[in-house]
DNA sequence: AATGAATGAGCCTTCATTCAT
DNA sequence: GATGAATGAAGGCTCATTCAT
C-alpha cells in the first residue's frame, strides 16, 4: 500500500540531465543513475526517450499557458498585464528551471515536435494580444516583433540566471517590464 | 597552386546540418553527403567533430565582436550606439544565419566549451558598457540585466526570423531598438 | 477445492503465441496478455519459458505417439494402417493445430532439445515399420525415406491448411494416402 | 584494386547461423564472429538484420523458381517433369542447404514477409501445373493437395538429410519421385 | 495466487574515428 | 586528397526472470 510510483523521480532526473547535456546527448544511463535504477527499468514507465522529454515539459508549459490565458482575460491596464506576464514567465522559469529550460532549449520555436507547436503559437498569440493593447494606435512597432523581443529577453534567462546571483527573479522581472514599458533612456 | 581547399564547403555544410539537427544529433555522414564526399575524407581537414563546431562559429563570433569593439569606442550618442548594435547583431544573424544560430544554440551562455566563454563574456561587457552610458544616473535598471534582455531579444530571432517574412532584418533591428530606447507605451 | 488452476489457459495461450511468432520471438508478455495476467504471475506455474514450450507440446506428441503405437500393433492390412496413420496425424494436426504446429516448427527434426529426440525417433520408427510392411519385398524404395516423405507431406499442412478451406482434414488425409498408396498417374 | 567486398562472406555466415539457431535467436554477434569482424561493421553492408535474411534467401529462391519455370514449359511427359522437379528441388536443397533451409524454415508458407509470398505462390502454381498434367482426368486427387504433399515431402529433408548419410541426394529425389508416381504398394 | 516494479544481461543499431589502398 | 572498409565504444530498447508486497 502506498507504493509510490517512481515516475516523478524519473521525470525530475530527466529534466536535470536534459538541461545539463541537452536531449540528444543525454543518456538513459545518466538518468537511471540519477534515480538509482537500471536504465532498462525506466522502460517500465515509458515507451521511448522522447516520452521523457514530453513528460518533463508538460507541466511548465501547461502552467504558464493556463496562467497567461487567465491574465489576458482579466480587466487590467495593459501595463499591468505586461508586468504580470513578466513575473509569471520568470516565476515558472526559476521555480522549475530544469523543466522550463528544457522546453526553451529543445522545443520552443524549433519545429521538431509538431504536436507542441500549437502550444507555442498559442502562447505567442496571447503575448501579442497584450502588446496590441499596450501599443494602442502606434504603428511603428509591430506587435509580433515586440512579443518575440520580450519572450526572447525572458527566455534568455535560462542561459544566465543563477538563483544565487545578485538579483532575485522578481527584481529581474520588474526591470525587464520597466525597460519594455518605459525604455532605457537615462 | 590554386586548388582551393574544400574546408570552406565542409564548414558551410556543417553549419547547415548543425543548425538543422543540433550539434549532438548531427552526423558526420550528413555533413559529408552535403559536401559530396565520404565522411572519412573529412578527417583530412579536422581532428574531431568538435573542430567543425568551432570552425563554424569562429567567423560570426569574431566579426560581431570586432565590430562591437569598434562601435563602443566611437564618439556617438549612446542611443545611436544601441541602435547600431542592434543592426550589427541582426545583420550577422541573418547574413550568416546557420553559423550564428549554431553559436547561439550550442555555445552562448552554456558552459560546455570553456575556451569560448571569454568571447561570450567580452561581448556581454561591451553591451553592458553601452547600457551604462545609456542609463546614465538611473539606478532602477541594472546594466547587466538590460544587456541580457537585449541580447536575448535579438538572439531569439534565430527561432522565428525568416528571410521571406513580413519584415526585413533592418526593420526588426530598428523596432527592437525603438522598444528598448523608448518603451512600448502607446 | 474446485479452484481450477490457470495453467491450462497459460499453455493454450502459449501455443497460440508460439505458433504466431515462433518460440524465440514470442514474449512472455504476449502470453500473459492473452491470459489476462501479468507476466510475472506466470512464474507461479513455470520455471522458465522453455517449460511452456514443453507443456504445449506434451499432449499432442503423446497422443499421436500412443495412438500410432496401437495402430502398428493391430492386425490390419498395411494399406489400411497407412491410411489410418494419415487420418490420425492429420486429426491431431487440425484439432490442436497450435500445439501440433509448435511441435513441428520448433522440435521435430531439430536437435535443440535432446530430451525430445527420443519421441521423435520412436514415431519415425513406427512409420517406417508400416512402410516396411507395405513395401514387402521391394528394394527400390527405402522405408526411412518413404516414411520421411509421408511425414513431411503431412507436417507441411501446418503451413497451408486452413479450416475454412475447400477441403476438410479427412479428405486431405485420404488423398495423401491415395497418392502414397497408388501414385499420381492419371 | 580487387579489394573484394565481404558481403558474400557475411551472407554465407548469416545462412549458417540462421540455420543453426533460427532467425530470431541468431545474434549479429554470431555472424560477425563467423566472418571475423565486429558486429557493427556488418552495417556497412546492410540496413537491418532482416536484410541478411533476404540476402540469404534470394539466390536459392530465384534459382529454383527460374529453373522450375523453364521445366514446366518444356515438351516432356508429365512423369519426367515431376521427376526432374524432384531432382531440381533436392539439388538446390543440398547444394545450398543453409540458404534453402532458411527459406523453408523462415519464409515458405509463413506470412511474415508479404513481399516473399508472391514467389512462394508462383512456385506452388508451377508444381500444381505439373500435377494437373500428371493427373489427367482423375478427379479423386486435388492438384493443389498433391502439389503441397510433394513439396512438403521434399522440404522436410532439411530436417533429416545429411550429406554423409546412406543415400545421396539424387537417390532420394528418385525415390520420392517413384513413390509419387507409382505408389508404395509392394 | 497475483501484482507491478525492478533486475541485469544482452541485442540491434549508430557513429566518430582510423587506416590501408 | 580521397575512398570505403573496418573499428570499437556506446546507446536505446527488450525481455526473461526475480521479488517484496
Amino acid at each position: 500500500m502506498a507504493r509510490p510510483s517512481r515516475m516523478g523521480d524519473i521525470v525530475a532526473a530527466s529534466a536535470k540531465v536534459f538541461r545539463e547535456k541537452g536531449f540528444d546527448a543525454a543518456r538513459l544511463d545518466d538518468i537511471a543513475q540519477e534515480v538509482g535504477m537500471y536504465k532498462g527499468s525506466i522502460y517500465h514507465y515509458i515507451d521511448s526517450k522522447e516520452d521523457l522529454l514530453f513528460a518533463v515539459v508538460r507541466e511548465p508549459s501547461e502552467r504558464i499557458l493556463g496562467a497567461t490565458r487567465k491574465l489576458v482575460e482579466q480587466e487590467l491596464p495593459a501595463e499591468e498585464k505586461l508586468r504580470r506576464l513578466c513575473h509569471l514567465h520568470v516565476e515558472v522559469l526559476v521555480n522549475v528551471t530544469p523543466f522550463a529550460a528544457v522546453y526553451i532549449e529543445e522545443i520552443a520555436g524549433k519545429h521538431r515536435f509538431p504536436d507542441w507547436e500549437a502550444k507555442d503559437r498559442e502562447y505567442m498569440r496571447l503575448v501579442e494580444d497584450i502588446m496590441r493593447e499596450l501599443l494602442g494606435d502606434r504603428r511603428d512597432v509591430d506587435p509580433p516583433v515586440a512579443a518575440r523581443a520580450l519572450v526572447g529577453a525572458l527566455n534568455w534567462m535560462t542561459r544566465w540566471y543563477r538563483s544565487d546571483g545578485r538579483m532575485d527573479a522578481d527584481q529581474i522581472a520588474d526591470q525587464v517590464a520597466d525597460v519594455f514599458l518605459g525604455g532605457l533612456r537615462g
